[in-house]
DNA sequence: GTAACCCAAGTCATCGGACGAATTGTCTAC
DNA sequence: GTAGACAATTCGTCCGATGACTTGGGTTAC
């Protein structure tokens, strides 16, 4: 349809009127076809302001993975997890080789804070914390969006919410442990291993809990 | 606005007249925000059928970042290699551990004809093949789609074709024959130590060759 | 002179109605 | 029973009009 006025990252876009003679559509269409675009993030349409071109940045463009991560059926988040597995391994792998005093000591109050706590909920936000913490400091923007994305929906299973609650978050916080140690010892082999080794583990308690074709 | 009716993936949507008042939005609203749907491949509406929920495949809403990564700066692009690289070396590695004599006939076939070739554009369809082939022996179809969509994006620079473009296949063959070498021997380490510094170098040339900012 | 306020033009958001195009299922003719 | 024509359904596009929001300029008060 459009490109993108060849690479403007600014306002960019002139009136809808204006647009529809020149392409030769109608309002309706032409409005579509923004929509389109707006929903991949591309453009951005302020009301009573004009249509602009966003920043294009790829963090913010992964952003309108969420909406279709959040659509997926169970069977297909699982097959995502292949690629989670080895990017969480990376950037734990990074993070253990970028470490310095300040990451040390954040981890390790997110690890004493996951172990001090009973409560479902904190616990859940925790872990997110902790594991965007480590994606932040061993990748990039990009990699931390992308994951962020994954991590959403997964999180909304509430797994630490069910019968066996409690298991497994103690076997998590141990996996949450393990990966501190590594990257406080600048051990990036060990981190990329525990690492894996976790997600590993949150996917087959997502596969044995939620069998069927659930959401 | 719509949820997917709970995980449809069949037929599923009422007709626009329908939903309309169901919803209270008038035709016009209706469809833009289908048509946002659809540009995310969540839904797909057929002229004079009706709108339908896809089988929500992993693979095939990646294939949705296609466009928007056409559309990303050269910047946004490199910031990206660190996530193909590593997805580069996992597909490399996972290929090695599960090579069968068929993968390695392809692969070595491959090579050859890559080194037998001085067609630009011969070559860069062959290494496309190459890549791809790896990808699926040791990736889920969903990784396979996410690498196209980058390597896609990356081979539109014609690198091959530059000034430089003999020196830069040559090197890249090299690249190619020591990946082939380490899936065929098995090796999963090495292969992904190889793809991923494969990966790395052409980063490194993209880098090198287009410095401004251009699309 | 400066600042705050008001106002008008420009722009997107939504609505309602109408017509054309493609598909699908039915119904008739043979 | 089969093939073809037909009608109903549905999406695709267009047009015109109204409301809501933003923006910038001009005016007014101090």
């Amino acid at each position: 349809m459009i490109s993108t006025g060849r690479l403007g990252a600014g306002r960019k876009f002139p009136a809808e009127a204006e647009l529809c003679d020149e392409l030769g559509v109608s309002r309706g269409s032409l409005r579509e076809a923004v929509r389109m675009l707006a929903a991949l993030g591309v453009v951005e349409s302020r009301h009573g302001s004009g249509v602009y071109v966003t920043a294009l940045r790829p963090e913010e463009l992964i952003g309108s993975l969420r909406l279709t991560v959040d659509l997926l059926p169970l069977s297909g988040l699982l097959e995502m997890y292949e690629v989670r597995r080895v990017l969480e391994a990376h950037a734990a792998s990074q993070a253990a080789a970028r470490v310095d005093d300040e990451l040390r000591t954040e981890l390790l109050a997110l690890c004493a804070a996951m172990e001090a706590t009973d409560d479902v909920e904190e616990a859940a936000t925790l872990d997110a914390l902790f594991h965007t913490r480590i994606a932040r400091a061993g990748g990039s923007p990009t990699l931390v969006a992308f994951l962020d994305v994954l991590r959403t929906r997964s999180r909304s299973y509430q797994m630490f919410g069910m019968p066996d609650g409690p298991t497994i978050m103690r076997t998590s916080n141990a996996a949450h442990r393990t990966i501190a140690d590594a990257i406080v010892g600048r051990d990036p082999a060990a981190a990329a291993t525990a690492a894996g080794a976790h997600v590993a583990q949150t996917e087959a308690w997502l596969r044995h809990y939620r069998p069927g074709p659930t959401t």
